[in-house]
DNA sequence: TGTATTTTTCTTGTCGACAAATAAAATACA
DNA sequence: TGTATTTTATTTGTCGACAAGAAAAATACA
């Protein structure tokens, strides 16, 4: 009964063409959500075992998440879960920051009147996750928050970018969260309306000037993070 | 002997692990270079029995080819090479635009020494290309120019992206060199020559002011092009 | 002759197996 | 005891085969 593999999964049957997607799935929230930490070994065999597949979708799987930057692979040697450089964040802030601004203001000029609904939709949810103190929720919430505003600038390019931004986002805020008070979120309530009304409005300006502030405010509470956590490490 | 497969291949052995990526590199170019046009099927079968090998590999290579957006995948049906959507290329000049700036603004930021080495071989590259008026390498030495001032930047999230556009890039400008007479690539080797003067110098607003004029260039002519082609088009 | 239904063909998604490449363990040797 | 070499074990990359889905062809029916 100490068995660790939890084979009573009631789903013996699949869909055809359906087990890449699966496969794909249950990776990417694992390691966006750090169940698995970055640099954890992936077996292809352990993998097929518990998901009851042939290897064959499951290397497809790791393929595109490969392509998506999520994991490493040694030719001929191991996969893992791709590593965050904390050292040199900055060129993911940099990248990030100007992806803020572009989608939010690309919002404002190219949404239409059903996006509204979708965005509002996903800030509820933001909300409500905050009022519940859920980080993992918040996290990722927070993330479909953003990505729907850049969903309705229509740019599929800058869309792309963001979410894997956005990803990439959620690992490290999953630390922010772990080791940090949790006052800041309602803060990040009050912004996400403020940029809705902007995008509402159609004020390309505002939404611009919100999106970078809101971007940089959550750049530099990370980076806050980073210095403390990393003067505690020297002090060890 | 009006065997349309060309199979006197001399290559009957291949080193392990090398076959996705022959294939991923062999699709990419004949996509970029128009061999195989927007929407061309792509059978597996077919390319397993031209390439000597089973569909595993190709498959994973396909994979990764839909996950960089160059072919699309129907669920249980075929497979073939992506569209290009000429009716609405706004958010590719938008991005292509806003990727040649912050791009070659990095590239004056974050260089080293040996990177400009490496881009002004591309540079003469291109130039040499120009001279000989071969289109298919002035096109692929442009792109493989911008993208070594990309990756001086040290930026990898802007530069995958920008790969991805000037990939785009080089299919349409395929076109435009088809269509439209050869003057304008002497007038790129010049500006391509300010930019790595505004690069070595390090003047970052320089090199952002020159990425953008250059970027707006191509797409304006690009956009002149297509505008007289829909124009010949409707007359038809 | 035109439409609906069945049959056939073709392509894809998945499987289990095998061999090459690498890592780990075992052994030999100084 | 420590290093070099062989042996074993593990894991990956590739293969050929098969069955499910969808498209095309063939047939039935009006």
């Amino acid at each position: 009964m100490t068995d660790i593999d939890t084979d009573n999964s009631p789903i013996p049957e699949r869909k055809r063409g359906s087990g890449v997607k699966m496969v794909y799935d249950l990776l990417r929230d694992e390691i966006l959500d750090l169940v698995l930490p970055p640099g954890s070994p992936i077996d292809e065999v352990q993998l097929a075992e518990r998901l009851k597949m042939s290897r064959t979708p499951i290397r497809e799987a790791l393929v595109r998440l490969a392509g998506e930057g999520l994991i490493d692979t040694l030719p001929n040697r191991s996969t893992m879960v791709a590593n965050i450089d904390f050292l040199n964040l900055n060129p993911f802030f940099d990248a990030l920051v100007l992806m803020y601004r572009v989608t939010t203001r690309l919002a404002a000029q190219n949404h239409r009147p059903e996006d509204l609904a979708i965005i509002r939709g996903f800030h509820e949810d933001y909300a409500a996750a905050v009022q519940t103190r859920d980080p993992l929720t918040m996290i990722a919430t927070n993330a479909a928050f953003h990505a729907a505003i850049a969903e309705s600038g229509r740019n599929p390019y800058f869309t792309s970018l963001f979410r894997r931004l956005l990803d990439e986002g959620r690992r490290i805020l999953r630390l922010y969260y772990q080791s940090y008070d949790e006052q800041f979120p309602q803060r990040f309530v009050d912004e996400h309306a403020a940029m809705i009304a902007a995008i509402a409005a159609r004020d390309v300006e505002a939404a611009d000037r919100l999106g970078k502030a809101h971007a940089e405010q959550i750049v530099e509470q990370v980076q806050k993070l980073f210095a403390r956590n990393n003067k505690l490490d020297i002090a060890l």
